[in-house]
DNA sequence: CCCCACCTACGAAGATTTTCGTTGACTCGT
DNA sequence: ACGAGTCAACGAAAATCTTCGTAGGTGGGG
């Protein structure tokens, strides 16, 4: 009994291609090959076997799924987008912001001048939040 | 008049292990290749030899700089850690969520419940802001 | 003066990531 | 049945990142 290759794996972070590749399936739903190549091609050059390899190994690492329907096969996201989203705000909380979120948040709020709308959720998040507590 | 390495490049992400060396200089200051090896040997095994040939490069693309005073080299950070931290949080918004830098804090602070002095901090960040506009 | 301890520099191996050329299979229209 | 188009698979080159062995220089103690 051979277990698949997705849950041998602890979860590792992608790298930058493959988050690109990522961000494509996120955006346009479960695609083809050349789907995504489509889409890649329109910012940067890309062959073609290139995207193919590294969907490929996507699918190895278990950052993505195949489904072999068809000629051309199917590949989704292994994760949905905000858990993605989740797992690097971590990371990157625990390398540069002492572990805590709340710091990292702080700092990318002083980024920006947040839109009226963005305070306003902001503050809704924060009373929800203080009331927890 | 030739320009120095720092000002040529971009300015470019850094690799892991040049985020955990940079990490250790921000938190003891200047230091010796050895200070930083024995930093790092606490929490992994590492070369001598590594964290060196590791901190000339960084100097190559501008990571750090070196001061050759005495026999053992003293080398600092190139940027401030608040600035790495707005560069990497502008980098990660860019990627993973549209560009906004406060759509990404929301997301941070629904990932812990923040402390009663965090969320103060953050009510008195975003009173600030939208007195601005 | 010589040896030891310590340091930089260099080069190269190893590991990982990114790229793509080539091959063979399959399908459709002619 | 044949050729053009489309696709996955594979292997390997290229690029980048990580590691460390080895060599050479310098300074101080005996």
């Amino acid at each position: 009994m051979t277990q698949s290759p997705t849950s041998e794996v602890p979860l590792k972070k992608p790298t930058e291609a493959e988050l690109d590749i990522l961000r494509v399936l996120w955006s346009i739903g479960p695609a083809t090959v050349r789907d995504v190549h489509e889409v890649l091609s329109a910012t940067r050059t890309t062959g073609y076997t290139t995207v193919l390899k590294t969907l490929q190994i996507m699918t190895e690492k278990g950052l993505t799924v195949r489904e072999e329907a068809g000629k051309a096969h199917i590949y989704s996201p292994a994760m949905a987008e905000a858990d993605m989203q989740t797992q690097l705000l971590k990371d990157l909380s625990e390398k540069l912001f002492a572990g805590s979120p709340a710091l990292l948040a702080m700092h990318a709020l002083s980024l920006q001048p947040a839109s009226d709308d963005e305070l306003k959720q902001i503050r809704a998040l924060i009373a929800r939040k203080s009331k927890e507590s």
